[in-house]
DNA sequence: TCTTCGACTGCGGATATCCGCAATTCAAGG
DNA sequence: CCTTGAATTGCGGATATCCGCAGTCGAAGA
């Protein structure tokens, strides 16, 4: 039975070592992954009976290694271990958990205790271990009216990657005018008024830019979703449209 | 003689401790911190030496907390410790340094060795320890032909928080077709070509939002600074244009 | 079946943005 | 003194974006 930890910062990844190694004797060797490309190789080339996974990290990031890995293991254990509860970070794990998979999802700010409880609740006894803070995240991006739509969403990340109009409504199969439409109930939900002048000389913030400002410092948005964003665009530009 | 560690992340703090109790054996105390705002706090009521901080953080961001210290204090040793060699930061950094400051700014994956010379270099013989790759990118960042001018970077900022053109005008005091000038410039310097039609049906890209996302993607801005800048503008909103 | 509600769509107008062209200013050097 | 180059500004036009209004469509529910 091997474990596999996948974690970019060398102290955290010691100190997972000999958390797992406390908390689950049972554990006969314990692979370490500096990134997401180095998890996968892993993974495909050792017998590897659950994971450890940090979200932030340089090349593959945690979302994309897990989703990965679950394509071609469904059965995969992982145990998510991240700094934060940002909105990017849950949804991106929720849009790739395959049904019925064993999960979860801890804050590196948790206690000691709880990470331990969390590695054999979720290795041994196949139990989905949520973070409070993360299920509150979860729950509140499920419901509709809190949170946003997955077309505003899917339009939030469109016009932060700097997309236009045009090429979002080809892009979604949608037509100019439905993209702006989606766009005003972003705005709207995001409470941006572009008439809303702060000063005397007119409006101060550009609706599109400011909504993605906002996005960002509310942590619907954060640089590594983006990343991942923008790689599936670049796919999609490659793909059909290319003569 | 005193040291004060700030760094929000316990694993990290730890290590920090025990390394800083090993390279500097005259010292006499290690105070903690886990945020900007305690670390002010325990500057204004402690006698610290010098700091080790961490940028990134919750809260007053390592800049923010820098710069306050070190306008009460500009003779303060502060040696930085971050994860990234962002151009945000090390812009950050490098704008709030007072002249003929002692500092220093460590990436945390440089090896133990090379942190305790950090240590004993900054606090004991006044030396500034700039990590090699932060280095290359602070003479890029001045040049004029790599990087961005002040104005560019400004205007960047600017249109990353939303604003219109108008308003930059207003803010920056220059007319409103200076702003779009200077856009001009930055996104040529971002290889931002508007009539680079990715596919058939026109332009692909918005270059005022496009510019945002490739900034954030060259590590140009990143969350904290535009938290930052968001605070000055909201400042700046509240000023002079009020009635 | 009828109603309701939300999403999508076209039309048209008000602004905002992007950009080429050209005149001006100003500072650095030869 | 003259030249050069960079920055600023105005003008004008081509697009892009924002938004109100209104019509269509399909799904959910009475």
């Amino acid at each position: 039975m091997n474990v596999l930890i996948t974690e970019d910062d060398a102290l955290h990844r010691a100190f997972l070592k000999t958390t797992v190694e406390n908390a689950l004797p049972e554990c006969d060797q314990v692979l370490e992954a500096e990134d997401g490309e180095i998890a996968m190789q892993k993974v495909a080339t050792n017998d590897v009976f659950g994971i450890i996974m940090d979200l932030q990290m340089p090349k593959a990031s945690g979302v994309d290694a897990a989703k990965e890995i679950w394509r071609r293991n469904p059965d995969m254990r992982i145990l998510f271990w991240s700094n934060y509860a940002d909105e990017a970070y849950v949804r991106g794990v929720s849009r790739i958990v395959p049904s019925g998979a064993v999960y979860g999802y801890l804050l590196k700010s948790a206690s000691e205790e709880r990470l331990e409880l969390a590695v054999r609740g979720v290795f041994l006894q196949d139990q989905c271990i949520i973070d409070r803070e993360v299920r509150g995240i979860q729950q509140r991006s499920e419901d509709t009216l809190e949170g946003l739509t997955d077309s505003e969403f899917e339009v939030l990340t469109d016009i932060a990657l700097g997309m236009t109009d045009k090429a979002i409504a080809r892009r979604r199969n949608i037509s100019s005018r439905s993209v702006q439409s989606r766009l005003k109930h972003l705005y709207e939900k995001l409470c941006i008024d572009a008439s809303d002048t702060g000063f005397e000389f007119g409006p101060v913030f550009n609706s599109r830019t400011r909504a993605v400002a906002t996005a960002f410092s509310r942590g619907l948005l954060n640089a590594d979703g983006l990343a991942a964003s923008q790689e599936s665009l670049d796919e999609w530009l490659r793909g059909p449209t290319l003569r």
